[in-house]
DNA sequence: CAGGTAAGCGTACGGCGTATGCTCACCAGC
DNA sequence: GCTGGTGAGCATACGCCGTACGCTTACCTG
């Protein structure tokens, strides 16, 4: 009877997806959300309870955009992790200012459990036993998690090896030199360098 | 000539850390800590920038308090880096409120370069060299980080692994099956395992 | 065409970080 | 022992924030 919703949360997760990739986290806002949807500010509260709710249909989205299909079969499972875990850096680093959020409200993101269900079962495939499988998840999710965050805070501090590097060499010696080899490691490599030392450890 | 100051910086950083022990993150702002140090609001920024400082000064104090030097050299070098990231966690969870300030913070503080430096120095005896230990280090840092607020924030929404449980088994089975053994598995034992997977991968 | 229902808005409150200019406690020099 | 400069600390104020509350009004059903 009474008059039609004129929004969906979707396109709530998309406008306040649009100001954090224009203004960055701190530049999100009730108020701003809502002038980017052209609406009043306490409009948004007939679509969320609170703030928090906000975030976590912005986490819905950016999570939602992994592939969750099981990698193919006839690739070693350690490859297949490997891809589940790309998949996963590249949709959230696709929004870096919206990192926070994914970290805060990734529990109650259906997309996330659905990641963990198909590491789970490649998991499974590779004959790891559940108090294991418990571990490991829990590891890949723990490197995964830290590694997205360090790579993207280390970006925001101006070239945070920069820094180290003009470290006193002789209080830091072995820092000073890390930092400056670590130049020449993408941050792709270095991820995938990580966490293959897990999967290595994984494998007996 | 002037008046002298009343105050250390290190005593901010306990009057913050008191609040956030207290009252959470949320509870931290200007007002609050010059209130605990019965003080005007204003008065604190004779002694900080702005607030980002005064969060530094907190991770400061928090990450100060692990202890740097490197553990005996008659234990196996695998022993001694989960020393190390032992003493990273306890000095950690001890504040878990400040827990996302020293996610951000830690580059700019003075005890996180000199837990690297010596976490560098035992991989370095164990034969690895620069290149692999950059990124043993940031893997190392990376899961650490990770793990740290993976547990904490497990423990805020009321017993994480219980929603979990709850999934429906048929679209979710390996996760529900997960999450009900992993309730026989304490956060220390999940941590040191995750851990002792990198350093076996480490170890060729 | 009339009525009820809920969508959306306007206003307001208490809190935040902090810019700005004042007061006045302190100590060096006479 | 007085005086004057210096900077510590404070009071006020501004523009944000999240959101409680009550009104208006567009819409659909009968």
């Amino acid at each position: 009877m009474p008059r039609p919703r004129s929004l969906t949360l979707d396109q709530l997760a998309l406008a306040a997806l649009a100001v954090i990739d224009r203004d960055g986290l701190a530049g999100l806002s009730m108020r701003t959300v809502a002038k980017e949807l052209a609406m009043s500010p306490m409009g948004l509260y007939r679509y969320v309870a609170d703030r928090e709710e906000l975030e976590g249909l912005v986490v819905d989205r950016v999570l939602g955009a992994v592939d969750a299909t099981p990698p193919p079969a006839d690739t070693p499972w350690q490859e297949r992790v490997e891809t589940m875990a790309g998949r996963l850096r590249d949709a959230v680093i696709r929004h870096p200012g919206a990192i926070p959020l994914t970290v805060v409200h990734r529990h109650h993101a259906a997309a996330g459990l659905r990641w963990s269900e198909t590491v789970l079962g490649i998991l499974a495939e590779a004959g790891i036993d559940d108090v294991r499988r418990v571990v490991a998840l829990r590891a890949l999710h723990a490197y995964v998690t830290g590694a997205i965050q360090l790579e993207h805070l280390g970006a925001l501090s101006g070239d945070g090896t920069a820094v180290i590097a003009a470290l006193p060499k002789d209080r830091f010696p072995l820092l000073a030199e890390t930092a400056r080899t670590a130049g020449g490691v993408g941050p792709d490599e270095e991820f995938s360098g990580g966490l293959r030392l897990i999967l290595r450890g994984l494998a007996d």
